[in-house]
RNA sequence: CCUCCGAUAGUUCAAUGGAUAGAACGAGAGCCUUCUAAGCUCUUAAUGCAGGUUCGAUUCCUGCUCGGAGGACCA
C-alpha cells in the first residue's frame, strides 16, 4: 500500500534524526497541497525543544535526499506541515494495478489466518421481518463482508428467537383457526409462504390481544407454552409449531436471499436456555447469587446494573440464554473474533451479560465485539402497514421498487425490469443506511431514497454504469483500456489508489460508512472528470486508451466498494 | 434519582487532535447538434453554552442545557 510504504521511509528519516513517534500520514483536504501530509515536525517540535517549521524543514530535506522514486515533491506548510505529491509513475503503476488485480482489488490482510463468526439478522420467528431487520441485515452484511476482505475464515450465523410465550399465542390463535388443518395447507412454494407470513403475521399482535383480556386464554396459553418447552413432539401444538418454524426459516431464507445474505448455521433460542440455565447454576456462588427467589448477577458492585439470569420460576431469561449462545458459539466455530448485531438498545444490557460472561470464560468477553445501530425511523412516511405503524422489510422494499420500475423500461436497462427495480431499491435503502456511522439512528427520508439523487446507492451504481458504456463504445471503436506512464495524472487516479486504505479502515473499525463516503467521494472525481473530458476521441487512440484505463478502474473500484457494502451493480441504467 | 449515548449549514449526514470544518438535499444562477443530465459548474449557510488541557480542540477533560436509550424476574 502506497500509504503504509511512504509511512515506514519517513519513519525511517525520522529515527535517524533522533524523533522516535509513529508518523501518521493523512491527505489534505485540499489536492493541491499534495497527496499526503504529516505534522510529525508539529509534534515532535517540543521533544527536541525546535522550532516546528524549521524541523519541518529539516524533515523535509532528509526525505528529499532519499530521491524516492514515489515521492515527486516535499514541500513545508506553516506552521510546520509536510506535504508530499506522489509521482505520476506512482500513480500510473497503482492506477496499471487497479486493472490487473479487477475484483481482488481493495483486499488486506488484516485477519489473514483468523477465524471471524458474525452473527446478524436474527429474526423472531412468528414476527414479521420489518424495517428493524433491514437495517441490522444491511450493517451485518457489509461488516460480513469487509471482514471476508482481510482474509479472515468468516462464519456467518443468524440467532433465530424461536420459543416464547409469544410464540405460545400465536399457537393459541391457530389452534382456533383450525390447527394442524390449518398450517398443513400451506407448502413449501414460495407463493405459499408469502401467504402464510402475511396470515400469520398478525396473530402475534391477535394473540396478545385475547391474552390480555381473558384469563381462560392465559391458562390455555401457558398450556401451550410448557408443551413448547418440554418438548412435546405428539401434541398438535407441537406439530403446528415445527410446521411454522419451518415456513417461517424459509421465509427468512427468502428475505435475506433477496437482500444478498447467506447463513452457514443458525443456533436457536430453545438450544441456548438450557444451557445458559446450567451455566449459571454451575457458577453460582462464584459469579451469580440468588435473590428472591431468582439467580442474578451483581452487576453494581461492579459499576453496572443488575440482572436476572433465572427467574423465580427457575426459567432461564434472555441473560442466560446469551450465556447459552456465548457458548455454543465458541464450542461450535472456536472464533478468534465474534462480531453480532443488535440494536443500540441492547448495548448497556449486553455489557452486563457481557462482563458476567468474562467471569465464567475471559475468551467470551474479550473475544467477542458488540456492534449496534440505531431506530430506523421515518421522516414524512406514508407507507401503509397493518402492524400498528411498524412497516414490514418487504413493503418498504416493495414500495421503493415501485418508484424504481417508473423510471426505467426494460429495453433501456437490458434485464428483467423486476430484478432491476429491486436492484436499485436494495442500493438506495442499504446506502442511505450505510452512509451513517454505526451506532447512530437513521433517518429514514422515502423522498430521498426514492429521488435516486445526490449521496445515494443509485448515484454510485448510475456512475459505474457510466464507466460500463465507455468501455464498450470503445471496444466498438476497437479501443481498449491501457495506462500510459507519460500522460499527467488527474485528479480520479489521486483518489483511487486511497481504496486500499480506506477498505482497512473500514474494517478496523468495523465501519462501513468509512466505504459509502468514499465511494461518494470516487463517484463525484469521475463525474467531474467526465464532465470536463472527452473520453473517446478516435483522432488521438493512445490517449483515449489511457482516459479509459481510468475510466475502467473507476468501475473496479466503485463495484469493489460497492459489493463489499453488499450492493449489487447493474451494467446498464 | 442513577448509568450510558448523542448535540455540526434550513434539513439529512461526514471530518485517525491539524491547514480555509467537507458532502448531499433545499434555495438561486448557468451547462446537453459531442461518450448516459439519476450528471457537471458557481452562489448561499453550521461546530448547543461556559471553562480546562494543547503549538493547535468538532474531536480529549469538567460543569451546564436540551434530546434518546437503559436501570430485578420481557425479549
Amino acid at each position: 500500500m502506497i500509504k503504509v510504504d511512504l509511512q515506514k521511509k519517513i519513519e525511517r528519516v525520522c529515527v535517524s534524526l533522533g524523533i522516535e513517534r509513529k508518523v501518521t500520514l493523512e491527505h489534505p483536504q485540499e489536492l493541491t497541497h499534495g497527496d499526503f501530509a504529516t505534522s510529525i515536525a508539529l509534534s515532535a517540535a517540543k521533544d527536541l525543544k525546535r522550532n516546528p517549521e524549521e524541523l519541518a524543514e529539516t524533515i523535509a530535506g532528509k526525505i528529499r535526499e532519499l530521491k524516492d522514486e514515489s515521492i515527486k515533491d516535499v514541500s513545508v506548510a506553516a506552521p510546520g506541515f509536510i506535504n508530499i505529491t506522489l509521482t505520476q509513475k506512482t500513480l500510473y503503476r497503482e492506477l496499471s494495478r487497479v486493472l490487473e488485480s479487477g475484483e481482488k482489488y481493495g483486499q488486506n490482510s488484516l485477519h489473514l489466518g483468523k477465524k471471524i463468526l458474525v452473527e446478524h439478522s436474527s429474526p423472531n420467528l412468528f414476527k414479521p421481518f420489518h424495517i428493524g431487520h433491514l437495517m441490522n441485515n444491511a450493517i451485518g452484511e457489509a461488516t460480513t463482508r469487509i471482514v471476508k476482505n482481510t482474509g479472515a475464515d468468516t462464519t456467518v450465523i443468524s440467532y433465530p428467537s424461536d420459543i416464547s410465550l409469544g410464540i405460545a399465542k400465536a399457537i393459541w390463535v391457530i389452534m382456533q383457526k383450525g390447527g394442524v388443518q390449518w398450517v398443513e395447507k400451506y407448502t413449501g412454494t414460495l407463493l405459499d409462504i408469502q401467504n402464510f407470513i402475511s396470515e400469520a403475521g398478525p396473530m402475534y399482535v391477535e394473540g396478545t390481544k385475547a391474552y390480555d383480556e381473558s384469563e381462560q386464554v392465559q391458562k390455555e396459553v401457558r398450556e401451550i407454552a410448557n408443551k413448547l418447552y418440554n418438548k412435546d413432539i405428539n401434541s398438535d401444538e407441537y406439530k403446528i409449531f415445527n410446521a411454522c418454524k419451518e415456513l417461517n426459516l424459509a421465509y427468512f431464507a427468502f428475505i435475506t436471499e433477496r437482500l444478498g445474505s447467506n447463513f452457514d448455521g443458525f443456533i436457536f433460542e430453545s438450544e441456548t436456555g438450557p444451557i445458559g440455565k446450567q451455566l449459571v447454576q454451575d457458577n453460582i456462588p462464584r459469579v451469580f447469587t440468588e435473590s428472591e427467589a431468582a439467580v442474578i448477577y451483581d452487576g453494581e458492585k461492579r459499576g453496572l446494573h443488575t440482572r436476572v439470569f433465572i427467574n423465580k420460576d427457575g426459567n432461564p431469561t434472555y441473560e442466560a440464554k446469551d450465556l447459552g449462545l456465548l457458548k455454543l458459539k465458541f464450542n461450535t466455530y472456536s472464533p478468534d473474533i465474534s462480531v453480532f448485531v443488535t440494536d443500540h438498545e441492547q448495548g448497556p444490557y449486553f455489557k452486563v451479560v457481557s462482563t458476567a460472561a468474562g467471569e465464567i470464560n475471559k475468551d467470551w468477553q474479550e473475544k467477542t465485539k458488540h456492534l449496534t445501530h440505531g431506530r430506523m425511523t421515518f421522516k414524512g412516511a406514508k407507507m401503509s402497514s397493518r402492524l400498528g405503524g411498524v412497516p414490514t422489510a418487504e413493503e418498504v422494499l416493495n414500495t421503493i421498487k415501485e418508484v424504481a420500475k417508473e423510471k426505467f423500461t426494460e429495453r433501456s436497462v437490458g434485464m428483467d425490469i423486476d430484478t432491476f427495480a429491486d436492484m436499485v431499491a436494495i442500493a438506495a435503502l442499504k446506502f442511505s443506511i450505510l452512509k451513517v456511522a454505526p451506532g447512530k439512528p437513521v433517518n429514514f427520508d422515502p423522498e430521498e431514497a426514492l429521488s435516486f439523487e445526490g449521496d445515494s446507492g443509485p448515484y454510485v451504481q448510475y456512475t459505474y454504469v457510466r464507466t460500463r458504456a465507455l468501455l464498450e463504445k470503445g471496444a466498438v471503436l476497437n479501443i481498449f483500456p491501457q495506462a500510459i506512464e507519460t500522460y499527467v495524472a488527474s485528479d480520479v487516479e489521486r483518489v483511487l489508489y486511497r481504496f486500499e486504505e480506506v477498505a482497512l479502515q473500514a474494517a478496523e473499525g468495523y465501519a462501513p460508512h468509512h466505504i459509502a463516503h468514499y465511494l461518494l467521494e470516487v463517484a463525484q472525481a469521475f463525474n467531474t472528470w467526465y464532465a470536463q473530458e472527452k473520453v473517446i476521441d478516435e483522432n488521438n487512440r493512445e490517449l483515449s486508451a489511457h482516459r479509459l484505463a481510468i475510466a475502467g478502474a473507476v468501475g473496479t473500484v466503485l463495484k469493489n466498494g460497492l459489493n463489499l457494502l453488499g450492493i449489487e451493480t447493474p451494467e446498464r441504467m
